[in-house]
DNA sequence: ATTGACTCTGTAGTTGACTACAGGGTTTAC
DNA sequence: GTAAACCCTGTAGTCAACTACAGAGTCAAT
């Protein structure tokens, strides 16, 4: 049985008071109770309560979205459907970061691999006349 | 030729007149000079200008660094080392993003793959169990 | 001469996830 | 019995790149 106050629990699950208090006014975690005084008193499902926002968080959700994640968990006969779904949307919202990603990580390397370094000046430097260059966005594809 | 107000200019190159301003703020544009009244008047080159932001911006730079890739392409006869250099570190900026949201997605497709949906609760849903678990963080490489 | 569209400066709000006070009250250790 | 270490609420600051005013001045057309 818990019984941890604020700074017990962040200690332990290592982050800050101010993140414990500030996830309490986002609806994700509880102190079990109070003391007289207004202390947070917490149980032991605190720190699972956590570690779950944390993977969450690791996973690429959102706050809100851990929020609607818990309180799903919160509902052990409810559909699956929901979750699959949100994980199917945040896949997809991966994806397409990558995605843009790698047309930059293509078109800056590209260019990069061109650049003289210490061999050349600025003024021959195709990173900066792509920059510069008029004419349409950069591309990627373009390559020959 | 040009002599641009600040809304013509923004109008034509699509941002909004606030923008401009703000870009001054932080020394990435200047009009060429101002009327009695004190309004901007660009040149032709603001537009040129601006499109140097939006390429660099596309290729994942952020402003502060816009601002040094302009201050090397004023230099024409510096090295174009230093360009290299800030091309190099946005890769590998870029690089690491990608494999975080690629370890992200791994992990995630994993357990999306085994949830059963509208088939199942959300108490046999393998995403939320994985959250709920006890024991370390999640792992991508962990299946087997 | 007045309306409407434009511009100016300066400041504040937006998003997301914290982080940092200020100004109190409470508990614990000595 | 007092000082350190804790806790409370409420508000404001941080980052980046905008975006949105407020309150005032200017310009073009009627």
């Amino acid at each position: 049985m818990g019984n941890l106050t604020i700074g017990k629990l962040a200690r332990q699950a290592n982050v800050g008071v101010e993140t414990l208090r500030y996830y309490e006014r986002r609806g994700l975690i509880e102190p079990q109770r109070r003391t007289d005084a207004g202390y947070r008193l917490y149980g032991d499902d605190a720190r699972q309560r956590l570690q779950f926002i944390r993977r969450a968080q690791a996973l690429g959700f959102s706050l809100d979205e851990v929020a609607e994640l818990l309180s799903l968990s919160r509902r052990p006969t409810a559909s699956a459907a929901e979750v699959k779904r949100l994980a199917q949307a945040k896949i997809a919202d991966i994806e397409t970061r990558i995605r843009d990603l790698a047309r930059m990580k293509t078109a800056l390397s590209e260019l990069e691999d061109q650049c003289p370094g210490h061999a050349g000046t600025t003024a021959e430097c195709p990173i900066l006349a792509a920059l510069n260059q008029s004419g349409p966005a950069l591309s990627d594809g373009g390559g020959k």
